[in-house]
DNA sequence: TGTAAAGCTTCTAGTTACTGGAAGGTCAAG
DNA sequence: CTTGACCTTCCAGTAACTAGAAGCTTTACA
């Protein structure tokens, strides 16, 4: 059994957000030591770091509520996980070609600029349109 | 002049925004009708356009408010602009990566799933380790 | 044994950039 | 004269934490 700070460095997550996993109900500890402390076992250590994985992974803290129910549940199909990841891919790779065109835009803009102390400037002038 | 609604439609952006823009002093109306009412003129609308567009660059509002400031002073040097540009930049070419190696790992853990009525997953395996 | 540091508790509030809704005033049309 | 579309302010909620305060308990060391 590890208390909350143990728990936190074995899962390699801030105290703070075990914590706040807690409160929300997203790994909540196997029980309570006399003096009030979380306890926490192996099992929410995994679903710690699991849930530290998903996060990491971009998927919301609901989406994470979701996976961990389906690893938890030894009898889920791998057909839900998946939709799951492709939803999450489809989103990734939106955000990828927003962020191409941005970088393409922005860096036409920088680099017809000269950067020095005259005041024209196209940036300000592509961005005014 | 222009009302709240019309300013909004001009500047494309919700009246919620606009009036949000107001309180936080990101984009002040001119003045005040008789009524009350928040009264834009054409350079405000130009600052509404200006403040949607770098929004939609990813600059902060911190960010936009400094451009803005560079956008209205006319005596601005042109190298303040492309630094907060080049930053931006830098941060978006981070954010590529990162959601490049994603899409890998993830598309890989996916292709390797089956998606089937069967327990066994490797999104889920991935995800645990 | 005293005490200081570290770790735990709860609670509140702040972050970013809005968004939604309630309660109520104003204005133009039919 | 009333209906609907505006406008006002203020309060609360979103996502996912993070910071800090006030106050326990436990551990380590002189």
């Amino acid at each position: 059994m590890y208390t909350i700070g143990d728990a936190a460095k074995a899962a390699n997550l801030p105290t703070k957000t075990v914590r706040y996993y807690a409160d929300i109900d997203l790994v909540s500890p196997s029980g309570r030591s006399d003096n009030g402390y979380r306890l926490y076992s192996d099992k929410e250590i995994n679903k710690l770091i699991f849930a530290r994985r998903a996060r990491s992974f971009g998927f919301s803290v609901q989406e994470c509520r979701e996976l961990l129910d389906l690893y938890e549940n030894r009898d889920r199909s791998s057909r839900d996980v998946k939709a799951i990841a492709l939803h999450r891919l489809t989103e990734i790779e939106e955000k990828l070609r927003e962020l191409q065109s941005l970088h393409g835009e922005l860096s036409y803009l920088a680099e017809a600029c000269n950067g020095d102390d005259r005041p024209d400037c196209p940036i300000i002038n592509g961005l005014a349109k």
